[in-house]
DNA sequence: AAAACGGGGTT
DNA sequence: AACCCAGTTTT
């Protein structure tokens, strides 16, 4: 736990408007509000994996995993019942498949700890794998309408606008001053509807570049629109430069299978399956049991940037021999046609899909869940 | 091709 | 407080 920093002091005029903010809201949100499933029920269950799934990864996307996800896995019980490659593999294509891991593991803690509901207390939330303080707060407001604050990215650059909030966005001070102003102005009623209302006014309304000012419902509340300040507002924090990691790797097949391998250790992607790879240039290095496999010479290349760090992945085709056998557990042949049901990280997915695996793109399902050709 | 985005975990 | 995790969209 980080060492915690005083708490700002408001004045009674930033509480005023906080006040004045959350009516202004509300009254977005009834009229422009997107309807979305999610918003269809105060369930914690559905709440919560809604609000996990919408980590890092857009609306549209989010829709048919939603439905697909929770038709699986219906219950909080049925998830913590689950083996781990099922819940991975409802997952496939989503990314950050962290975050289902999480999601798993917590569901257990709730059926072990907390009789198969989302706890209801701060502490027991915030204990659970996955759930930060953004968490907690969307869960506990939405669920059940405690007076909580919930600030993901979208109502941070909101609340940083209207409050002008001039500080780098992300440094300490900055984020302690925009929960201050968070918490005072979520309000006793609908707190839920509140936060949500805030996320859709950034997603919306507020964006990044070029925000919708002439359409806002809070422009008269905020400083930076008075002072022609929202594209300056908020201050992105510096971020050192993308470090760069070379790999290769050996996709291995074999009639219609391919040959792929549990990533162990700490590190990336550690748990998932990936095809065989390892840093640096050498196929020799990827750990390949002896004499299985022969290049056949096709090779593909593809570049994946995450956030701070640059993958250059190297996959060399290889044509696998006969009779040799695997190690136990960690190795798998699968069908290539099944490859789109394995948690398969961003770069892999890509190796696939460029050599021809018959992996879909990403954006596997349209918004009723129904599959498109390809 | 480079830059931007962000919530949670760990130490 | 600094660093780790690791997918897509926008410029």
């Amino acid at each position: 736990m980080p060492p915690r920093s005083p708490k700002p002091r408001l004045t009674t005029d930033a509480r005023r408007r906080a006040a004045e903010l959350s009516t202004r809201l509300l009254g977005f949100y009834d009229r422009e509000g997107r309807d979305l499933p999610w918003r269809q029920t105060k369930d914690p269950y559905r709440v919560w994996v809604s609000e996990v799934m919408l980590q890092q990864t857009q609306v549209v996307t989010v829709l048919p995993y939603y439905a697909r996800f929770l038709e699986a896995f219906p219950t909080v019980r049925a998830l913590a019942e689950s083996a781990t490659d099922d819940v991975l593999a409802m997952w496939a294509g989503l990314g950050y498949y962290g975050r289902a891991r999480n999601l798993q593991a917590a569901a257990r803690v709730v059926v072990a700890n907390h009789g198969g509901v989302f706890p209801r207390d701060w502490a027991d939330a915030l204990a659970l794998p996955g759930v930060g303080r953004y968490m907690a707060g969307a869960v506990l407001s939405i669920a059940f309408g405690q007076r909580l604050p919930a600030v993901d990215g979208n109502a941070e650059r909101a609340l940083a606008r209207v409050f002008l909030v001039r500080g780098h966005i992300g440094s300490g001070r900055a984020k302690a001053r925009i929960h201050a102003l968070a918490e005072a102005a979520v309000p006793a009623d609908r707190p839920g509807d509140h936060n949500q209302a805030l996320m859709e006014l950034g997603a919306l309304v507020c964006t990044p570049r070029a925000p919708q000012c002439g359409r806002c419902a809070v422009r008269e509340l905020c400083g930076a629109a008075e002072r022609g300040l929202q594209e300056a507002i908020p201050r992105p924090r510096p971020r050192p430069a993308a470090r760069a990691v070379t790999a290769v790797a050996a996709v291995v097949r074999r009639d219609s299978r391919v040959l792929i391998r549990r990533q162990s250790g700490p590190g990336a992607w550690s748990g998932l399956w990936v095809f065989p790879h390892a840093e640096g240039h050498e196929l020799d290095a990827v750990g390949l049991p002896a004499d299985l496999a022969a290049p056949t010479g096709r090779v593909v290349q593809v570049r994946h940037t995450v956030m701070q760090r640059r993958i250059d992945l190297k996959a060399h085709e290889c044509r696998a021999a006969q009779g040799v056998a695997l190690p136990q557990g960690e190795w798998r042949w699968v069908k290539a046609s099944e490859l789109e049901a394995v948690a398969l990280p961003a770069p892999h997915r890509k190796v696939a899909r460029l050599l021809g695996l018959g992996l879909p793109p990403t954006r596997l399902l349209d918004a009723e869940g129904v599959e498109h050709a390809g």
